[in-house]
DNA sequence: GGGTGGCGTTAAGACGGCGTCAAGATCCGC
DNA sequence: GCGGATCTTGACGCCGTCTTAACGCCACCC
């Protein structure tokens, strides 16, 4: 299901959209305020975010910026401004659309369905293999050659987060940030210990990586082939 | 370049469009109706349409309905009804965003930006290449004609803000500024080895640089080709 | 022609990050 | 309340990176 993480600090809007998201079928998560949602998303990652720009503990633009460090599901952003400055910040931010308060249910629901549309063929491929090892992530399994491996939540979660871009260079910061939480930034310790499991169960010769790779001082990368 | 194709019959609009948009780097088509769109459209694709819902031959939705029957190039849509039923069909329709008349320039612009952000995984992602070396920004990743390259955290920063506008000299201050902080813009030389070590490791004669070239006694500056 | 300042090169030492292991703390199911 | 799995935390050795210093070269100026 569709997963639709909503944050506004007004009780009554978060109520109106909780229960029409809900009727369409979607999966709704809402939250008061920005520290939350990011809490929130980096937990369970949503399919789309819907968020006020006046929260009470943080700004929504702030918000916005934190949530595409690592997040690519779009943001529609909610707001009584109708300032031209306030639209390109948000939209400049990393928003897809941006809708001025008081808005219409219907255009919001069309908006929603605008958005996942064309944000829908990111949300595609369930298998990632290599030569040593096979990733399900559609029902979260593991096999290598010598069978299926039992990998502990912290792990897959890690994973998940590696794999997602094939090749590309995942940070510290937005590895902890995303599988921790944004609090836990600098416990470099964690990456070290629980990448040593993962690569201890999933690689040929876990001392020499060839699949979990460490840029030293960046962060990892996951490479699914062995360049030459 | 980006080609934006417009579709208005307001000629003082379009006018307005046309300048503003080819102001800011982008390759623009006008068209003052639906049908010369179409066949505008099928003729050279573009990557972004602005199409106006008012149209004298045919609806504004169908102009959607058409293009996206092949085309996947982001749709926004002009127009001066502000009914909801009419956004939800243009939206629906395949539309990516709705923007009524009136509008702020810079509001649209930001819509563009965005609309085209999200479309990007088509194009193709950020990459900067010379004759000797290819630079992937976005999954920090450098390749020489002998194979890929390591970089070291500190080599990686100074290559990014030396590469981020090609051509554009770089003062001393300004990379020790944004590489190691305020506190270093005496320290040249940091400069001097790391710029060495980034030369040894991308150029093919790096006593000779050809992209990486020392501006004395002012700063450096990076060249994508070798000028004659 | 000698002096000076900026630059490139090299090497050595200090420093910090990384992988590893193991023990304590914590959580969860039974 | 108990036992097992999981996560956190600390200690240690190793290796790569950054810093720092010394030296040679070149252009420029006096």
């Amino acid at each position: 299901m569709t997963r639709v993480l909503v944050v506004d600090d007004d009780p009554q809007l978060l109520r109106a959209l909780r229960i029409t998201l809900s009727a369409r079928g979607y999966d709704v998560t809402t939250v008061a305020d920005g520290t939350t949602a990011l809490a929130a998303a980096s937990r369970t990652p949503p399919d789309l975010v819907i968020v006020d720009l006046g929260l009470p503990d943080i700004d929504g633009v702030a918000v916005v910026e934190g949530l595409r460090g690592w997040c690519t599901a779009p943001i529609i952003v909610l707001s009584a401004r109708h300032a031209e400055p306030a639209k390109v910040d948000a939209l400049d931010a990393g928003a897809d659309d941006y809708v001025t308060k008081p808005f219409g249910m219907d255009e919001l629901l069309a908006r929603v369905r605008a958005a996942l549309r064309r944000a829908a063929p990111a949300t595609g491929h369930a298998i990632v293999s290599t030569d040593a090892f096979t990733v399900d992530l559609a029902n979260k399994r593991v096999t290598t050659p010598t069978g299926e491996v039992r990998l502990t939540p912290t792990e897959w979660h890690l994973l998940e987060v590696l794999i997602h871009e094939p090749g590309k260079l995942v940070t510290q910061r937005q590895l902890l940030q995303q599988v921790w939480g944004p609090a836990y930034e600098t416990e470099t310790t964690y990456l070290r210990v629980h990448l040593a499991n993962l690569r201890r169960k999933l690689e040929p010769d876990p001392a020499r990586p060839r699949y979990l790779i460490t840029e030293p001082g960046i962060g990892y990368r996951f490479t699914p082939e062995q360049p030459v």
